[in-house]
DNA sequence: CTATGTGCAAATCCTTTGCATCAAC
DNA sequence: GTTGATGCAAAGGATTTGCACATAG
């Protein structure tokens, strides 16, 4: 893998911590003010490309674009239902009895992906319980 | 909500136990054998409806098509790496920590999602574990 | 010079939607 | 005869990809 200043760009940007866990677009829109002429599909592949090698990591979610973090512990996440913000939340507070799955399913346990739903700090705030925002789609 | 033969087919297939937790497009395929001029956007629409009054339940997948379920008690799903296959998994063998989730993010919990991700029984016999099919996307 | 990376636009996949027509009540 | 459901095709969003050109080593 060759050096190259955009790559260079989209890390800085993943590492500065302003936005905690961006998607592909976010990352283009902030690169974009360093490298006006970057294109989405070349974020889309540096930032593929550093989460093959291990160097980020990729959250999926569902019916949501995919997340890119410079934490690349194990860890999971809880996404805000209304803002869509996502904090990481430890490995530790979540337990799986991998043990019992494999002897009941038969299959041979490999990753789990582990997605919490809910409201953080500044949306339970702002939203009475009444009037929440239904996100579902 | 009127009645539609369609709609009936759609459930009674969900229904047949054949196919697990088929996509939408195998509903479908499947339905279209009773009803040869059915649309997908039915199906769709169909599916959606059942899911958003109870009687089945919405899968999502991070990178793959929806699936459903007419399970609709609480529970997980772990997924085969390699031919896609989707089993259950009893809700009892995972266990979160809510509550020192939410002192430590400050966020209130609502929903879990858990996909874990593995090798199904024939898979892990037709497998070496040397020549896995990469699925990662 | 040769391999790798870039920008652009087109293509892909899954899903939803607008609209005219048709079925349910 | 209204209202809701259908089929079709077009549109939608997120992501990937083919290709000609530019850059790194």
């Amino acid at each position: 893998m060759n050096y190259s200043r955009q790559r260079e760009a989209i890390l800085d940007f993943l590492r500065s911590m302003k936005v905690k866990h961006p998607s592909a677009d976010v990352v283009y829109v902030n690169v974009k003010k360093r490298f006006p002429n970057i294109s989405l599909g070349t974020v889309y592949r540096n930032l593929n490309l550093l989460a093959d090698n291990g160097t980020i990591a990729k959250v999926k979610l569902p019916s949501d674009a995919d997340r890119f973090d410079h934490n690349t512990e194990p860890h999971f996440h809880i996404i805000c239902e209304n803002c869509g913000q996502i904090e990481d939340v430890g490995s530790a507070l979540v337990n799986i009895d991998v043990v019992s799955i494999e002897k009941l399913s038969g299959f041979s346990v490999n990753a789990g992906r582990i997605v919490l739903k809910g409201l953080c700090p500044a949306c339970r705030k702002k939203l009475s319980p009444i009037k929440r925002k239904d996100n579902k789609k």
